[in-house]
DNA sequence: TTGTATGCGTTATCAG
DNA sequence: CTGATAACGCATACAA
């Protein structure tokens, strides 16, 4: 229905060779029948098909991008980014979530053959998958995940920020409990990895983690339990803002004064952290531009350019909640 | 660099027809040569190319998203339910968001020749571009926005809740406030007339609606202002929960008390009011399952069968803030 | 039951 | 400067 090159070249009276070189401005087209050929495509309302475009050239101008899931804020937040580029570099987003299911590597093959190339972010493919896929020749950009081989990555830092906050409050003469799973997402075990070594340079020793999902109600169901045993703990580090939130309820729940019976942190900064009661002490962690600078990155190793990894700064936000 | 079908075909000595049929299980073919043709894409690695297959026939098996803008829980949330839904039915999923660009609906030409078919939401395009759209055969499914014409749409109750929850409070002998834009979307729209109506019924007349934007801070700063104001008001009525917690914050840093000196309620039940000090009472949309259907009924149209308007229910969740 | 040939909408490589 | 024409990877009438 919508009217193809040839229906073009016809109306301008040219060969469609003519009206693709006006296209892609490629090749030398003299100025009248340039204009002619403009006008005809205005006329027609012609619209090149991105399909037939991929399929001849080898560029699809779409990236993907693969995620666990899609829920919760900081997901959110690195699909706005992402998607705030592709539009800049008119690249279509495709999306794809998946849930640990044992098709993902199928699901990742079929999303790769539409794009141009991937973002891959935390748990979702093994590295050996992962790796597989690079060397198959599909152009990949990791995020939120350590290297694997030469694959460029993008992350925020988690170690450092991780042993300065952990430090802080082991000065205060707290013994802070860490609230999360280190192996529920690489981010998460770069921050007990600071948490840990915050307790290595005093000489002390960390209690183990205290495995819950990164969801709210993960950090609720933790935060009464542990809040209501013997000792109970006088500071919780949690490994981000949605399982402090959790804490936050629990210890309302049970009467408990934060910051002067518990000091809680979270990670991430996500919006409702600051307007917390009260505010949440957290990491503040550069979301959408993770998601922006991955995008630009695979953009950039489509093109063929050379790309170098990306650790973007992530800070301590002192607030009230320590 | 990936085998074609040509490949396929020599492995095992058929003709590309054959694989074909076999790949798209159209046509008869003898259990034999099935088995060859099956075994040399089996060794070959052999991916039917999406893009061929799209120009070949008619099908792009992907549907599109298009958002005004992907920011917070509400948009995650319906996102999760569409793609949820896409990958069930092995449909690629492409997401959008206009932004308020004079491009969107350029943008969103670009994106409809990439799919089958549209998800179109609230402030996006305007009805008569959508209705344009539409004429020229792209198949739409309308959601959380107002009929356009035969444009299937789904949604989910707004203007009954509001009428019950502003009902209610006014029966209190409260005088809520709207807090909220009704310009800002149609569900915005639609939950101020329910507001409207349960004064009307009590004979009484209501409050102008203060314009916010959704977003927490919207919430704090329309909230500060108000709080601060004469005569205090006892009661707001937030058209989402972000907005509602924004109030929250507004509401301790005034040290007033949430039931006793405010009372405050939200919109769609994030996993965040159930958390929050005290529970927020709000309105409980199904906001997945939005996406999910939306998806389901954009599928139905595009494969042909009719499809009848769907309105989820909304209720009203009574809890600690008012 | 299988193969041949054509079309889908572009880009790109040649000749003119 | 411009025009044929061959890919690109697949589906599908039409023949055999």
């Amino acid at each position: 229905m919508p009217p193809n090159i040839y229906e073009v070249a016809r109306k301008a009276g040219v060969s469609i060779a003519t009206v693709s070189r006006v296209l892609n401005d490629t090749g030398p087209v003299s100025p009248a029948t340039r204009e002619r050929v403009l006008a005809a495509m205005q006329a027609l309302g012609y619209r090149p098909s991105a399909l037939g475009r991929a399929l001849a050239g080898k560029r699809r101008e779409a990236i993907g991008l693969v995620f666990p899931d899609l829920a919760g804020p900081y997901h959110a937040g690195v699909i706005s980014g992402i998607e705030d580029l592709a539009m800049r570099e008119h690249q279509a987003l495709l999306i794809l979530g998946t849930h640990a299911r044992e098709q993902a590597e199928e699901l990742v093959r079929e999303l790769a053959s539409r794009v141009d190339g991937l973002v891959i972010t935390g748990r979702t493919l093994s590295d050996q998958a992962v790796a597989e896929l690079w060397q198959e020749g599909i152009r990949i950009v990791l995020l939120a995940r350590p290297k694997i081989g030469e694959i460029p990555c993008v992350q925020s830092e988690n170690v450092e920020p991780a042993r300065r906050l952990a430090g802080s409050l082991l000065d205060r003469g707290l013994q802070p409990l860490f609230l999360g799973d280190p192996e529920a997402s690489p981010d998460v075990a770069e921050r007990w990895r600071g948490f840990l070594e915050a307790h290595r340079e005093r000489g002390r020793s960390a209690l183990p983690p205290i495995p819950t999902d990164l969801r709210q109600e993960g950090g609720y169901r933790a935060g009464l339990a542990l809040l209501r045993g013997e000792p109970r703990p006088r500071a919780l580090f949690c490994a981000n803002d949605e399982t402090a939130l959790g804490v936050y309820q629990a210890a309302a729940q049970l009467g408990l004064r934060i910051p002067e019976e518990l000091a809680v942190s979270g990670w991430d900064d996500i919006p409702q952290a600051a307007y917390a009661v009260p505010p949440l002490t957290t990491v503040c962690q550069p979301i959408f531009e993770l998601g922006f600078e991955a995008g630009r990155m695979l953009v950039e190793l489509i093109q063929g350019h050379p790309v170098q990894d990306l650790c973007l700064p992530s800070e301590v936000v002192w607030r009230g909640s320590t």
